[in-house]
DNA sequence: ATTAATAATAGGAATTATTACTGTTTATTT
DNA sequence: AAATAAACAGTAATAATTCCTATTATTAAT
């Protein structure tokens, strides 16, 4: 993959946040420093970027979102204010139990969880 | 909420297989019983149905997918064929746990892992 | 440094999944 | 049986994402 300004800036919103940003908030930021820079080069750049293993692809509902954090993590996800917070389940066992009972080949344990936060309770 | 014949043959489509459809199949099987029907009715219907808790949405990536099972359960999902499964890996020791560590009221625990089924291994 | 090869771009059209609108039909209530 | 409103079919609209094409920019080779 050879370098390109657009992907440089993205990858530096990407990881400037932790909002899980979606490709329309990463694309309205980009445009602050890059006034032309189009929308589809802001997914085209995600989708690679993601291939590459340089960020990581979540979904909320039907939206795609994306974090700097490749590390395996979980998250969680309120009801009220929508924030989405990086949290550490442990899920070694999840994959294991799994591989073996149902003799499935554990590539990803995907953990997501919805409820409130402490701020709205 | 009324009787609608359309919502019952809806209902009996999800009901009939394990694939976890997604709308469009839903209206396609829909339309061998009632030609006519509207692809607006089945996703009306699909969310009528959900929000009653009759049935449960699930996301495939960015897709839709409904499920009869209302069951708290998990997923299992190939990367080869597509195939999703329901399993069951015992989440209340991670809500427990989520609950306490992050003062977060859970709500759903939803677990989804991708991977490689024994049929493709 | 210049040139050649081609990956990446901007801008816009196309696609896919889903929701909204509107006039008509149909289930329920009186 | 008539009145009421939920649900409908058909279609237009929206949102998220991908695809297309002529142009530009990066890299490698001269």
């Amino acid at each position: 993959m050879r370098f390109s300004h657009q992907r440089e800036t993205i990858r530096e919103i990407i990881s400037s946040t932790n909002i899980h940003p979606t490709a329309d908030w990463i694309f309205q930021q980009a445009k602050h420093k890059i006034p032309n820079i189009s929308l589809g080069t802001v997914y085209r750049n995600l989708r690679q970027l993601a291939a590459d293993g340089a960020i990581r692809t979540i979904y909320d509902g039907s939206v795609a979102r994306y974090d700097w954090n490749i590390e395996p993590h979980d998250h969680l996800k309120c009801r009220i204010c929508g924030d989405i917070v990086d949290i550490h389940v442990l899920s070694d066992d999840i994959h294991n139990k799994v591989q073996k009972q149902y003799k499935f080949e554990v590539d990803v344990v995907d953990i997501n969880i919805i409820g409130t936060c402490k701020k709205h309770k």
